[in-house]
DNA sequence: TTATTCTTTATTGTATACAATTTGGCATTG
DNA sequence: CAATGCCAAATTGTATACAATAAAGAATAA
């Protein structure tokens, strides 16, 4: 088995059903590379892994091509999607697009409440130095608030899709030298401009802070110079 | 039956799976409006419908769910979306942000037989003046231009998941007096925008398109003025 | 008559049996 | 020895039986 050798308990009185259930277990199997990109996934082995029949294990599957983690071929069955080059560049372009807006859309929409929500992460960030771990999460939640800043639950269900694409990829470009500074630079500039409501600015800030991570990711993975 | 009466033959040899199938199905008689928005959609009734059993019927399902076309219940199945005032500015705002990044990506890759065809379809479309259906026709070709030439395929999925959304929406914009003309002079600033490779303003115009196809469908559905 | 509880029925969730298809190995042949 | 065709095993696609749940109606009591 891949994964786990214990057969898990599926949830007998939970509310949620077990296509959900099994959903939730392979998503996080994948965002945490547990199941890595190009491998295949049988029906039959997350069946024993997770104590349920073919059919939830097959809806989950649906739902997972979906949102772009998995390739289904017929009578071949799932595989998780591996990211070329192109891909990645376009998974950027796209992030670039959508962050981009939701940080316009949070400069107009944002509550005193969530824009003290982002300054107080910017402080938990600059006492994180040198944590990569707790950067990378302190990172992930900045995000998530303007996200959620911009109320609209459509480009966040779309950022939260590229994000689980994004994880398909190998580490946290924070691991590049001077990322976190730079980074941390940027989401102040971000955050400012969505203070004064300035959505042209907090746009084009956001656009830029995902060019220069595009740009960290690019030379990690690939080692462009 | 609220759709066919004639139980429709599944096909037996052809290649795509059954799935496919009831999924491609379902999709266009969610657009068409044969299932209106609201209504819910039993599993029996398709499986009648198309003469298939429940399996493929609700992978199809979870597929329109992941789309945004259907809500799936627990214990109570699938309705089509319903689309309040607030969900069709949200989508509208997705709209404007996607189709000016296809627009700003088009100006920088778009090949010449592409940007041809931009303004081939703006002829035809001066040619179909007074013809509703004509004009919406070649107005879906010439965004689909657009979104092909931007050359990005996850922005490209996105787009369409987005067209499938507002299909919901009753009739066309094409409807609202004085929108036909407007719309093709909008389209040649786009389109030339495109073909001086001038990313930002082929941005700016699609956006701006975008917002007074906005404006006459709010005006169209809610009486916005 | 009205409210409430129980029962019945319709509908969906899950498991499993069966059919279709692919894949890998083996034998056969050039 | 290499190539090709065929068979068997593994795997997925589909149908269907059964379980769980919710919704609707009937019966009873206040």
């Amino acid at each position: 088995m891949t994964t786990d050798t214990l057969k898990q308990a599926a949830p007998k009185i939970s509310g949620i059903s077990l296509g959900e259930f099994v959903l939730e277990r392979l998503r996080g199997a994948i965002r945490d590379r547990r199941y890595q990109p190009g491998q295949r996934i049988r029906e039959a082995e997350v069946t024993q892994w997770l104590g349920v029949s073919r059919t939830p294990v097959r809806e989950a599957f649906r739902r997972l091509q979906a949102d772009g983690l998995l390739v289904l071929t017929p009578w071949r069955g799932a595989q998780v999607v591996e990211l070329g080059r192109q891909q990645v560049v376009e998974l950027y372009t796209m992030r670039r697009a959508l962050e981009g807006t939701a940080a316009g859309l949070a400069a107009e929409h944002a509550s005193a409440a969530e824009v003290d929500l982002l300054f107080g992460l910017i402080e938990q960030d600059q006492a994180a130095q040198g944590e990569p771990g707790r950067l990378a999460e302190i990172n992930r939640r900045f995000h998530e608030a303007i996200h959620g800043a911009a109320h609209n639950r459509y480009l966040l269900e779309a950022l939260n899709a590229l994000d689980d694409s994004l994880a398909l990829l190998k580490s946290t470009t924070y691991e590049v030298p001077g990322r976190a500074e730079a980074a941390r630079q940027e989401h102040i500039v971000i955050a400012e401009a969505i203070r004064r409501r300035d959505a042209g600015a907090a746009e084009q800030a956001a656009r830029a802070h995902i060019s220069t991570a595009e740009e960290a990711r690019l030379k990690l993975l690939f080692g462009d110079n």
